[in-house]
DNA sequence: TGACTTTAGTTTCAGCAGGATACTAATTGA
DNA sequence: TCAATTAGTATCCTGCTGAAACTAAAGTCA
């Protein structure tokens, strides 16, 4: 393949882009930019990092910018490099994934900026396909990394974290189940504190106080899917 | 932070560094490139991808010219932008991991490249950050990936099979577990072949060949290790 | 007051997955 | 013929998981 192949060269060589996610109004919502051109109504936020500027702080520092609020996590998703389109025609975008809780997400955004549900965030390109990874990519993070913590206030209802992890993964889990493996990983602690939210019985706060464990070593699974 | 800070402006925006990993003589062996310089004995292949080649192109192409095979299986790893050093002085590497199978490994490698025990490969700076996220990596690609299978020839014994994946995860798996758990994926099936392989009772010779299934929806995990 | 609703939290049971152990089967070699 | 070696299976036990049903504590409404 000649380097002149194809559409062109692009105008920079890689761009970082963001996938940004926060809970609002019990639905998923993602951080998009209002695209000026006419082609597509909403993209990621990307940007074009600077000289020996990390990945990681290049990609939190454009959350800062146009979220206006620090991610509770943030973590590489991939790098997309195939020729689909990209608003900024840079040959690869490095992707990143992040949740910003319900209060920062009610904080300043950018002018360009805004919150929309993912469901009804119409990207196109290689921004869709972006975006589509970082789900999935959530959804298995959330087994090994303490995401829905750090979405929910510093104490927070057994019934609260269950139903971040609903949101975050989108469909809905054993209550028993749920408390018994979390109780398991010994992960939270009980305040003495309870609340009462209306009618039914008032549950017990509890707060995240994760204790050191070693990772098991475990047998094959098999999960492959054929083809 | 300003463009000039830190050491200097990088040569190129971004390079594709490889693992390239084939079992040889019941290890683990990498691919390595002898450094002209002094400052470190091996590092991994790595090319400057050039205009709009797609990035998954350039890796495998970048595997065949150095391997002179082709990956059995390979994927993106990891786009390392952290200033740590990097022998063609980039800001980013995009990695990938793959393998290839035994036959094809002991074919005709590049006159800088050579095969060495992952274990001595004595790698420095980003690529030894490169090739333990690397291995990490493999370990878990191993449950939804048949990674294994394609470093088997066409048909194997379940002994075989067994003793690839406790090369690639580096511990020792429990032979009736792993068979049932093998059935119940419906990954392989028998053929009518068995082999006689010196002493002890002949194995019977599978082939693989996967049938559809669905993802299972699982409950949450909890695997968060704490701090 | 007392029944009903709602939400929190627990218990009990059944099924299944996975490891340990020990067994049977088939071959080579002494 | 018997030991050694490798393949493959059976049996048992434990622990995880989901389903269902239960108790507990609050509000609501007649």
């Amino acid at each position: 393949m000649t380097p002149a192949a194809g559409r062109g060269t692009p105008r920079a060589a890689y761009s970082v882009d963001l996938v940004l996610l926060a809970p609002r109004d019990g639905a998923l919502h993602l951080l998009v930019e209002r695209a000026g051109g006419a082609r597509s109504a909403f993209q990621l936020p990307w940007a074009l990092p600077k000289g020996v500027e990390s990945l990681t702080l290049a990609a939190r520092s454009l959350a800062r910018r146009r979220a206006g609020a620090e991610p509770g996590w943030m973590e590489q998703l991939h790098a997309f490099g195939d020729p689909s389109r990209h608003p900024g025609q840079t040959a690869v975008s490095i992707a990143y994934v992040g949740v910003v809780n319900a209060p920062a997400a009610r904080g300043r955004l950018a002018a360009s900026a805004a919150w929309v549900p993912v469901a009804s965030a119409g990207l196109t390109g290689r921004h869709a396909t972006i975006l589509s990874a970082a789900l999935e990519a959530l959804r298995h993070r959330l087994d090994v990394a303490p995401i829905a913590f750090k979405l929910l206030p510093a104490t927070f209802t057994l019934s609260e974290l269950q139903g971040m992890y609903e949101l975050l993964l989108g469909w809905p889990l054993h209550k028993a189940s749920f408390r018994r493996s979390l109780q398991a990983a010994y992960l939270v602690e009980p305040t003495d504190e309870w609340r009462s939210e209306g009618r039914g019985r008032p549950a017990q706060l509890y707060r995240y106080s994760p204790r050191k464990r070693r990772r098991a070593r475990r047998g094959v699974r098999f999960d492959v899917l054929g083809q």
